[in-house]
DNA sequence: TATCGAATCGGAACCGGTTCCATTTGTTTG
DNA sequence: CAAACAAATGGAACCGGTTCCGATTCGATA
C-alpha cells in the first residue's frame, strides 16, 4: 500500500524520529540526510497529512460556506479567497448551501468536525440560531457580506453605494422610481442598500418612490416587474442586483419598452456581461477580489489570535452605462 | 480545550472503546448508552474526523480540480457534484487552478497528500505530464470534459452538438461562416466541437468557412472578431462558447452591426443570461447538472472499486434564439 | 442451582506522524 | 589526552480515534 514514515526509516536504516526531523528541518547529519533523501525519492513517499494534523492540532484547512457557487459575486470572492489562502499554505474547503439557510448551520458543524482552523461564512442572513451555533464552536468565524455585532465582519459599503446610486438616478431628473429590493432578513442588501437608495433618491429630489420585493433570481424579478407595471408607471427601475435588473429588462423588452428611452434601469454588481448587454447597464461594481483577499488574510490572523478590526469595509465603484436617461435639459 | 473520546469515557465511567462502540452502533447496554449520551450532550462532543480517518484509511473526501470557479459551466457542475456527494456523506474539496495548467499537476499531488478517496478533474487539456502524474497517484481519478484513453472520462457529446449547430446555421442559408474556436490542446472544444461544426456546416452546404482562434475570455474574443472582420465578411459567426459569442457581439454592436439583420451569431453553453440579451442567443445547452451528478456517482463507484464504463456521455439540447437569420425564402 | 452461550465491557494494540528525553557520537579546548 | 560540550540519533510517549481479544456479567435452560 502507501509508504509510511516507518517504511522510510526501515529502508534507510534509521529511526523514524530521524526521518521526521529530516522532513521538518531538524538536526540531521549530511550523511543520513543523503540516505533518507534517496529512499524518499525512490518510494515517492508523501507524508499523511491527517496523521500530521492529529498531533499538530492544526489542519491548515480553512472552511468557506457560500450560499451558492453559480453566482458571479460568490464565485469571484471564492476564487480570490482560495488563491490567497493557498499562497499561505492553507487548503480551502468550500461548502455550498444551495441557499438553504438550515444548511448553513449544518455546514458550520460539519466544518468544525473536520477541525478546520477557521471558517469564512459568506452570509445572506443571520438568525439567532446562527449566532448560537457560531458561539458554541470553538473556532474563529469571519462573516462576509453581513454585519453582526458579535462577530468579525467584512462588508461592502452598501449604504453608501445605494446612496450614490439613488442620488445619481434622482439627479438625472427621475421623480417616480420603482426599487426592486429583497427580503430584509438580508441586512446588507435588504436593509442597508435599500436605505441608501431611498435616502439618495430622497436627497436628489425623487418624490414618488415605491419599493417592491423579489427573490434574487432573474425569473422572479421578471414576474414582479410585470406585476408592478400594472399599477405603477415609474420613469426608472432600480434593481437590488444586476440579476434582478436583468429580470426587469426581460419583462421590459417583452412588453416592447425600450431602455432607456421608455424607462431607465440600473443595478448592483458589475458583472462582465453587463457591458455586452445593450444598453450597457449602469451599476455599482463591488471589488469582490479585494473582499476575498481581505477575508483570507483576516481569517488567518484570527486563527493566529491576532486582533483584527471587528468591522472591515470593502470598496466599490460607480459604473455609468447607458441605461439611465437624463430627463433634465 | 476540545473534548475527546477519553474525556467522555472518563466522565461516563466507562472505557473509551465502549464510547467508540456507542458511537458506531456496537453492542452497548441501554444503561451505559444513557450515561454516555448524557455526557456527550453536556459536553458538545464531536469526534475528530482526522483521528477517525487515520485508522479507517478512508477520509470520505473527494477532491475536485476545476480550471476556474467563475464560469457558468464549471460552477454549475461543481454545485451538482457537491450536492450529490454530500447526499452520500462525502465532503467535497474544491481546488481551483486559475486556468494555470501546471497548477493542475500541483493540485493532483496536493490532493493525494490530503488522502482524498478520489479525484474529479474538470480538465481543459491533457498533457503527457498529467497522465504520468495521475498514474503515479494511487487514487481513482475521473476526468470530466476531456476524453483520455487511459482513464475514466465523462464528456459532453461535443461532436454531435457541433454538428447540429453547423447543420442548423448552414440550413438557414449561410454560406460563408466564421468560426471562433479555441486551442486544439483542448480536445473537447478545440477539436471535437470544431470538427462537428465544420462537418455540419459542410454537410449543410456552407462553402466558405474560416476558422479563427481565440482565448476563452470575452475581451480576447472581441479583439479577434475585430481583426477577422477586416479581411472576411461572413454572414454568420459561430462562437465556441457563449462567452466568445458575447465577445463577438460586443465588437459587432460597437461597429454598429445589428444581429441578426446584418450578421448572424451563435454560441455554446446556454447561460441564463443568454435569454435576456437581445436578441436571444441561439446556442447549445449542455446538461451541466446531470454531468455533475453523474461525476459524483461515478467517482464513488470508483473508490469502491466497482467497474464503471470508461467513457460516459452527457446530453445537450439545442436552444433556438433569434440571433441566426434565415437567409432562405 | 450449576452450566452455557450471548451480550457487554475493558485493556491493549494500532493508524502515521511529532516531540521529548536520554544516550551516543563527534568536535573542540585546556 | 582527557574533559566539556554540541551535534546526531534512537526509543518511547503521545495525538484521538477504532478494533481485536479476552474477561466478566447476564439470562435462559436443564
Amino acid at each position: 500500500m502507501n509508504t509510511t514514515i516507518n517504511d522510510i526509516a526501515r529502508l534507510a536504516g534509521v529511526a523514524k524520529s530521524t526521518v521526521s526531523r529530516y522532513l521538518n528541518g531538524g538536526n540531521v547529519s549530511e550523511r543520513t540526510k543523503a540516505k533518507i533523501r534517496k529512499v524518499i525519492e525512490e518510494t515517492n513517499y508523501e507524508p499523511n497529512s491527517f496523521a500530521q494534523s492529529l498531533k499538530a492540532k492544526k489542519t491548515n484547512f480553512i472552511g468557506v460556506i457560500a450560499p451558492t457557487l453559480d453566482s458571479y459575486v460568490t464565485s469571484t470572492v471564492l476564487m480570490a479567497i482560495d488563491e490567497e489562502l493557498r499562497k499561505q499554505d492553507y487548503t480551502t474547503l468550500i461548502l455550498s448551501t444551495s441557499k438553504q439557510i438550515d444548511r448553513e448551520i449544518e455546514s458550520l458543524i460539519s466544518l468544525s468536525r473536520q477541525k478546520v482552523d477557521g471558517i469564512i461564512l459568506i452570509a445572506t442572513g443571520m438568525t439567532e440560531k446562527h449566532i448560537e451555533t457560531i458561539q458554541s464552536l470553538h473556532i474563529p468565524v469571519l462573516i462576509v457580506a453581513q454585519e453582526v455585532e458579535q462577530f468579525n465582519c467584512i462588508i461592502n459599503d452598501d449604504y453608501q453605494a445605494g446612496f450614490e446610486m439613488g442620488q445619481y438616478v434622482a439627479g438625472k431628473g427621475h421623480q417616480s422610481v420603482a426599487y426592486l429590493g429583497v427580503t430584509k432578513s438580508d441586512i446588507a442588501v435588504g436593509q442597508r442598500r435599500k436605505q441608501g437608495i431611498l435616502d439618495g433618491l430622497n436627497q436628489g429630489g425623487a418624490n414618488e418612490v415605491k419599493v417592491f420585493q423579489t427573490e434574487f433570481d432573474l425569473q422572479d424579478a421578471a414576474r414582479i416587474t410585470e406585476e408592478l407595471l400594472e399599477h405603477f408607471q415609474p420613469t426608472a427601475i432600480i434593481g437590488a442586483t444586476d440579476t434582478i435588473a436583468f429580470g426587469a429588462l426581460k419583462t421590459l423588452s417583452r412588453l416592447g419598452k425600450k431602455v432607456p428611452q421608455d424607462i431607465s434601469l440600473s443595478g448592483f454588481g458589475g458583472y462582465n456581461i453587463s457591458e455586452v448587454i445593450h444598453p450597457a447597464l449602469t451599476t455599482i461594481r463591488y471589488n469582490n477580489r479585494e473582499t476575498g483577499i481581505l477575508a483570507a488574510n483576516t481569517i488567518i490572523k484570527m486563527t493566529n489570535e491576532e486582533v483584527v478590526p471587528p468591522l472591515q469595509v470593502s470598496g466599490f465603484s460607480f459604473i455609468e452605462g447607458e441605461s439611465v436617461q437624463n430627463l433634465k435639459g
